[in-house]
DNA sequence: GCATCCGATTTGGTATACCAAGGTGGTGTA
DNA sequence: TACACCACCTTGGTATACCAAATCGGATGC
């Protein structure tokens, strides 16, 4: 049969992806090829080759001949949420013309399934992947991939500090009533609605980390973060 | 290869990139990697890791177990329209605010030396550079590199077919036109105008670009070409 | 005591050998 | 003649050896 089990280099990438994410992996942290074949007990091709994907994600960087792991950049996430306004924002346009009832009701059953209370296991978490799920499959509701892997990376690159975001309970319920309040919109098919809630959910929620992550970042870069503030060019280590 | 500022990835790359995109290897063409080995005269190292960035640039992807240089396809061309209507249609919003007379003005130095007549290559060449540069340049006005990112991913994906928008004098004129009417509105400060000129640009190349794709695309597939045509919704993950 | 120089070590870049899986062609049999 | 089977060969995946450049440390000379 075919392969069960994914390739070293998969296997490679993905748990290098989720150390990276989960912070295990400080962001801008040196990397070596060796170090991280004696980590992962892997050889350097598939470590070479999981490196170069996550590159391309934008988690892992070069610096110099060698490697580390993408500092969090607070004009990064500026400009990443303008993206996602401007992307979100017509892509719920375009959803409104295209998603059939069924669509959205399939986004809208994800939702609820998500909504904040339920279950145990890690709010933060759980408050991350509900958020990047939603964005994404709302995305997709505009039957355009570019916009949805436009969208998919983006979230991707802040999924490090979307955490900060849904620290707490309320700011859970806020982000889940903003996001129902879409669908509401989306179900009246009242484009314009949609696309301003949208939008405006993406800057406010981005208002608010960027706050946090401001206030925090003090703090934040005791615990060994590397946190690029905004005016300055990358200076690493 | 004696070359000590490029690294034979490097070289490798550019190379395959620029056979890819000047449709010297066509679309829909099996790549394999000794194949390439032996065309480039370079190791299986190098090779892979050129394949692997050409892969996050959308213009190689896998097929089975092996690779293809992307076809051209007419859905994925319609979508980064759109997504370029978005991003694109917002960055020029931003360069209003943002942007100093001076870039602006730098941009349009660009422009005007790019008039259709001037310069070398051929036509078709010049016109697709141009345009290319023209969009890159005013999405860089906007201050966000993430917007210029998307705007260049898209373009690149776009580069194989985007001299049919430019094959004829007449065409060339009209998109110089355009470009130079988005930059007086944004001189003007007009982000309504220059957007909605900037959208309808997008738009109108698009189709025309489309039509003319659909009407050869008996004789493109005849030059070895693979189109894929118009592929139903989106159903991916 | 300080600066400088040199060499050992570490690093990414490259070439290549080996492996397993999949495909192909030929051959032998019914 | 048609089909089934098997050997071979090509392919991407992986491991590893070697190289050049950069770095770091210590020894040396002023």
């Amino acid at each position: 049969m075919t392969n069960v089990l994914a390739s070293q280099t998969v296997q490679l990438y993905d748990r290098l992806r989720a150390a990276i994410l989960s912070l295990d992996l400080a962001p801008g942290e040196r990397l070596t090829e060796r170090g991280l074949e004696a980590s992962f007990d892997a050889s350097r091709t598939p470590v070479r080759a999981a490196l170069g994907r996550l590159d391309a994600e934008g988690l892992v960087q070069r610096d110099g001949r060698g490697w580390i792991v993408s500092p969090i950049d607070l004009a990064e996430i500026g400009a990443l949420a303008e993206l996602r306004e401007a992307v979100e924002g017509a892509a719920v346009r375009l959803a409104v013309q295209r998603a059939t009832d069924a669509d959205i009701a399939a986004v809208a059953a994800l939702l609820d399934a998500a909504r904040p209370g339920e279950g145990g296991g890690t709010d933060a978490e759980q408050g991350v992947r509900a958020g990047g799920d939603f964005h994404e499959q709302l995305t997709r509701l505009s039957g355009n991939p570019a916009m949805v892997d436009a969208v998919r990376g983006a979230m991707t690159r802040l999924a490090r500090t979307r955490w900060l975001e849904v620290r707490t309970p309320a700011a859970r319920e806020q982000a889940w009533l903003e996001h129902r309040a879409v669908l509401n919109a989306l179900e009246a098919r009242d484009a314009d609605t949609a696309s301003r809630l949208l939008t405006g959910h993406i800057r406010g929620t981005n208002d608010r980390l960027l706050a946090a992550l401001a206030a925090d970042s003090r703090r934040l870069r005791g615990h060994g973060l590397a946190i690029v503030p905004d005016a300055p060019p990358v200076t690493p280590r």
